[in-house]
DNA sequence: TATGAATGAGGATTCATTCAT
DNA sequence: CATGAATGAATCCTCATTCAT
């Protein structure tokens, strides 16, 4: 039965999200095995058992919240049919939701450990492919039904991934200047004059 | 003697831009106190003698490098009278310069830190309030004059900052998808857009 | 009937062999349970369930591995009416093969431990005397037959087992400079000449 | 002064005889840093400090227990002429003192990890390399006098290591069979045996 | 019998920080 | 100012042993 097999899965999944959500608090600099293991309702010894090293347990946080951003994501995108309408779902999916939104800063300790470790670089490299590939599936979409018009859709596409992503930083750090509501507004106002949206 | 007093601050000043070096080459977890005096060539005890604290040393890093940033930045900029090359200017000094750039390394433990540490936030906050100053500012000139067009002059810098903070993070962390010429490029081209700047 | 009965006990002669080899092959402090477990090809738990403590298991390793010599030995002796002969089949099938062995590396870690543990202690003694006690008989059983000849045979025993030890760590430690030839040929003349053998 | 740069020697020195009585003591295997530290008079912190590893410390323990060993042999050898005297005052040295001997227990430590440790194994070649060369010339040395004859002196001189190595463990491990007198009585009857010795 | 997930005590190692010199 | 030996708290990881199934 499904409920026997995943039960391990189930404790593993649990030391993951357990991990994810204390990087995302903490940082990961101060993430302990045994906080994990607290959060996790487990032994310390357990935890090992599932992840040999604390490196291992990081790559699989990270796989783990993205796993979820990628399932929301294609959820999201499938309840709209007007290219608009996904576009602006999408960036409403990726930008940060504010000030310390624990995603985001796990994605910063991602980002500082990945100029430092192979695997998690491998692992943030595929990450950051997929999420820049929906926004240019998006614009292709909507170029081919003729709501976009952009000379270099795959330019355009790049641009506001990566716009999406310098005002997360600001959002997400909280310096209180940048709202979600200005992000969004710059993020799509950009992708307007892009894309020749009418408004 | 100016040579006397400096004595001193010369030697700080070789631990702190050591630890920035350090942090930028190997990342913030891996920092060692003694490595740090070792690159700065003295013992660790007489680091501590500096430095109280491994924050306090992070800290003064951080503003290290920034200081040398912005001073960079305010001599090239005193170099160029065109808006568009000031423009340029700003762009190709705060853009990271490739994979692995050690002052964008840098940069990502930073934001990491930030997050958690409320004193490394302050001066991040600070930090990143200059540098939208500044490409407000060179969009300002341009517009008076008359060299830029823009509605939302101070929506333009944003866009702008956080677009070359965005491809600044792809770059240096080296997917190998974008170079520094596409960085440029892109941000530049958006530029032109967004400030009806004509060829 | 006997395949019945004997289930059990040949599932707990593969642990105790499974941990014999692998004391001899990375010696006893690498010794884990979970790779007895696996070379025996069962449970980690289950391994426990037949030897509670890793104490009794190696002690019960010790055993089967010197249960194992002794019959050789036995047999072997057998095969033997010449005194001579069955003197250099004793001194052969005692000696260590060559650099490495896993009989005799098996035995370092015995010494070791006997020097602390009672229970090894006990086992050791028990083997050490039996191996002194053939071969004194073997050479009661030459000088009956008046092929050896040797004021205080006892002595000769005792000289002729603690060399064949002495020899055998060399030739297991494997410095190279000695081989199993000149192992045998030591012994061997020095018996002759103890037990004053004409050629 | 002397004094002055002994002192940190004095300390590595405590540590590494610290370590050496412990596991002539206990065995390898319960031998604690934490143990060594208190022994030594100073923190663990400090042991390691000295030690990087538990490895790199018994090695030195061994070296430490060997150089003790070689020092004590040559001033002792020093005080002989007649070579039926140094050959007694050689395997009086070697041989162990009785049961638990502290050295000999350390030794089989070393055999046992040398069969596992490349590093170990090297530094114990070398020492037996040694003690069966002061061997070799003692017998060399009688030889040249006309004290002893014998037609291949080198085997000689393995026999007779071997020999009190072989007895030693004996007597080391205690069995209560072979006493001291027994031993050096067995080993000297077998030398006068071998090298023609005139009672 | 048999499994293997789960535990938790135990120990090595690291490293910022202190302080006598 | 400068050193570097010394400390000891902090934490990861190992692994024998237990126990529910």
């Amino acid at each position: 039965m499904a409920q026997r097999r995943s039960k391990g899965a189930e404790r593993e999944l649990a030391v993951v999200t357990a991990a994810a959500e204390l990087i995302g608090e903490q940082g990961l600099a101060s993430l302990r095995m045994a906080d994990v293991a607290e959060r996790a309702g487990m032994s310390v010894g357990h935890v090992t058992y599932y992840f040999p090293s604390k490196t291992e347990l990081l790559i699989r946080a990270i796989r783990q919240s993205e796993e979820q951003f990628q399932s929301d994501v294609t959820a999201a995108l499938a309840r709209h049919i007007d290219p608009w309408s996904r576009l602006v779902t999408l960036v409403e999916l990726a930008a940060a939701e504010g000030p310390r939104d624990p995603g985001w800063l796990l994605w910063f300790e991602v980002w500082a450990s990945a100029a430092v470790d192979e695997s998690v670089a491998e692992v943030q490299a595929q990450l950051e492919g997929w999420w820049r590939g929906q926004m240019a599936d998006v614009i292709s979409y909507g170029i081919e039904r003729s709501a976009f018009r952009a000379d270099h859709p795959e330019r355009v596409g790049s641009v506001l991934s990566a716009l999406t992503d310098g005002l997360s930083v600001q959002l997400a750090l909280g310096d209180g200047t940048t709202t979600r509501d200005d992000l969004l507004d710059l993020v799509l106002s950009t992708a307007r004059d892009l894309l020749k949206v009418a408004r």
